[in-house]
RNA sequence: GUUCCCGUAGCUCAAUUGGAUAGAGCGUCGGCCUCCGAAGCCGAAGGUUGUAGGUUCGAGCCCCACCGGGAACACCA
């Protein structure tokens, strides 16, 4: 069934052609205020402008609002049709056809919402972590917002191809391979505690910004580093036979990770040699051999490199099962992937004369920025900007995309203003949508960005566990009778819900605080308020026993105001789709299940007459399955009982 | 310096992309449990949409200038 905006569209476009002959959008909305009406179209304002251009003679909207009205054929839709205001014209559904609307989704376990007339194949590109590091709250809206994205065009009936572009490659590789060599010959060598030592010791350094101390640590860290090389000098002994059995951690890797960047950023690192080189230096030296991962005489280094991106994979992978993301190992394809076809980017933007050199470096000058495009640097080195071109190249040209969504965050804005600009003018883009859905920053209580109390990023992990944690207190206390497994079901389901809700109801462009109070209430605009909305629907089967559900006829104006509701489900899913907001869709449940009360209220179930009981258990069933749809395609669970 | 984003009730957020009287929740005040789940519901108070112009039948939304907050800007990603 196509939507109710669509078919009054529709009729409304054809009355408009036949009073006045032209082809014009009949801009049909739906009715602010009840009293109004339902819908609306407020088509004929503009038209009577358009008509007093064209003949040079005022046109009366209301007249050009009467003209269409005139031929307006909406058959049974309708009771009312009305001229107000300048030239709006209502319309009231009657309530027979509504209910016949409904008895007819009723049967489908689509609710009446048809797939898209032409599907496309869309690449959803989100999430994006970076190896060696774990998840932190910085990474939740891209995935949380990006997985939402992908399921309601899923439903659509779209193809989506999700793509997770990682940050497995680039200069920081180098400091990594370090960190694990650091952490294999430290362990080999009973040097742990030493090497603990000195990264605690660069930390409160650090903190302390105290440069003199950073010297000190990083003289001694130069120290056993020689002697690490003593033993071990072309990595044959020690780091390469140990390598391929070591269990890699995300956990150690990522403070080694740290500490070898704070160690060799330090202008210490300098003055500190290591054989030819200062210590400084040697993360850029590893970062070379890793860049030609077939030559065997590198191959320690690109098995450090694997093992460090299968440490945080394996992370990342647990924290998508916790969210219930639909983002697969498969659907990994990181910037690694693309170093093959980046010098082939690079020539064939040179060769369609869209990149140029300037200063030994390869850039594109896009017009109305100050700053070029950066594709290749004056030492020969690609950039993250040569990645992303060659992913839409990769996109388009074999995984067939035909329309690209990246959700990131508003910071990369310009990068991939130019980016897409680029792909346009090379023509790989040429009839490919290139969408980019920024979104802000999560902010704490303090209206800074969110935070630990000691001030360090919070890692999404913890965030997540805390969440689940506060909601099996609340669970425990309303439900202390429900076994403890129960009980952390639940509180799974409430808890992760109820982060991911919080996300996805706000506009993604703007920042938003972030409270666990506010999203955990069981008031407003939250997920557990929708589970509970949904869990309260649901109990009334249970207490329904054998009553059966029947034909369903629209009598009150709570029922009514419920109906019009659940049909409007289609057209939210379409703006959804459309602006790449999943937030209308929040407000489109919430306010579901607030006229849900309204009629709960007002209107009894289980103990009126057979055929309103039968009508209204149907009307029921339907609310429950709005609100599950609706928030399974947000991706949020909806525990049975709560 | 250039470019971009955001300023809406005390607080957290909406407003069908130019439509009618700017809506919710929290908080405040007042109601509702012999009654289908009170983790709930109903009502009241609360606004010069940062400021000042402009465009038109109509502006929170578009244009201009300011004010305030944030961000990105050549060899990191």
């Amino acid at each position: 069934m196509p939507t109710i905006a669509a078919q009054l569209d529709r009729i409304f476009r054809s009355a408009i052609q036949d009073a006045f002959n032209m082809a014009s959008d009949p801009q049909i909305g739906v009715s602010q205020n009840d009293k109004f009406g339902d819908y609306q179209s407020n088509a004929a304002m503009g038209l009577a402008k358009l008509m007093a251009e064209k003949t040079g003679t005022e046109a009366n909207p209301r007249a050009i609002a009467e003209q269409i009205v005139a031929k307006l054929k909406l058959g049974d839709v309708a009771t009312e049709v009305t001229i107000a205001g300048p030239g709006f014209i209502n319309v009231r559904l009657s309530p027979v056809w509504l209910g016949e609307r409904l008895n007819e989704i009723f049967e489908d376990a689509r609710l009446g919402i048809a797939p898209v007339g032409e599907a496309q194949t869309i690449v959803v590109d989100y999430s994006g972590p970076n190896i060696a590091k774990e998840m932190h709250v910085g990474h939740l809206r891209s995935t949380i917002i990006g997985d939402a994205i992908s399921r309601v065009l899923e439903f659509q009936g779209h193809k989506i191809i999700r793509q997770n572009h990682i940050g497995d490659w680039g200069t920081q590789f180098g400091r990594v391979v370090l960190a694990i060599w650091y952490l294999v010959l430290a362990d080999h060598l009973n040097q742990v505690e030493a090497l603990n030592r000195l990264v605690a010791w660069m930390k409160a350094a650090s903190d302390a910004k105290d440069e003199a101390a950073k010297g000190e640590v990083v003289h001694a860290v130069a120290e056993l580093h020689r002697y690490f090389l003593s033993q071990d000098p072309d990595g044959s002994v020690i780091f390469e036979p140990k390598l391929s059995s070591l269990k890699l951690k995300l956990g150690p890797l990522e403070a080694l990770y740290q500490f070898v960047t704070a160690v060799t950023d330090s202008k210490a690192a300098e003055g500190e040699m290591i054989g030819e080189n200062p210590l400084a230096s040697l993360p850029r030296l590893f970062t070379t051999f890793i860049q030609d991962p077939k030559n065997p005489a590198n191959k320690q280094e690109e098995l450090a490199w694997r093992k460090a991106s299968e440490a945080t994979l394996e992370t990342c992978n647990e924290i998508y099962t916790k969210l219930g993301v639909k983002l697969l190992p498969g659907d990994v394809r990181g910037e690694s992937a693309y170093q093959d076809d980046l010098p082939g980017v690079v020539a064939e933007l040179k060769a369609g004369k869209i990149a140029v050199e300037s200063e030994g470096a390869t850039v594109v000058m896009v017009p109305g920025y100050e700053a070029p495009l950066m594709i290749q640097k004056s030492d020969g080195g690609f950039l993250y900007g040569t990645t992303d071109l060659a992913a839409i190249r990769y996109r388009i040209t074999k995984l067939g995309a035909q329309r690209i969504v990246y959700t990131h965050d508003s910071r990369q804005q310009q990068h991939f203003a130019e980016v897409f600009w680029t792909a346009k003018q090379v023509g790989w883009a040429k009839d490919v949508t290139l969408e980019y859905a920024p979104f802000g920053t999560m902010l704490g209580d303090d209206g800074k960005p969110f935070k630990s109390r000691s001030g360090a990023t919070v890692k999404l992990k913890d965030l997540l566990d805390e969440a689940e944690e506060r909601a099996l207190k609340a669970v425990t206390e309303k439900q202390p009778d429900l076994p403890e497994v129960r009980r952390k079901a639940i509180a799974h389901s409430v808890g992760i819900g109820a982060v991911k809700y919080a996300d996805l109801a706000k506009d993604r462009v703007s920042d938003y605080v972030f409270s666990f109070d506010k999203i955990l209430a069981l008031d407003g605009n939250t997920a557990p308020y929708l589970q509970y909305a949904r869990a309260r629907v649901r109990s009334i089967f249970r207490k329904a026993g054998d009553a059966e559900v029947g034909e369903i006829v629209l009598e009150s104006p709570f029922e009514l105001a419920l109906a019009k509701h659940i049909l409007r489900l289609g057209e939210v899913i379409d703006q959804v789709a459309r602006e790449l907001k999943p937030h209308h869709l929040c407000a489109y449940l919430y306010e579901l299940a607030a006229r849900f009360s309204g009629f709960f209220e007002n209107c009894p179930v289980i103990q009126s007459a057979p055929a309103l009981r039968e009508s209204r258990l149907a009307l029921c069933d339907l609310t429950a399955r709005t609100l599950e749809r609706g928030l399974e395609l947000l991706g949020i669970e909806h525990p049975e009982q709560m």
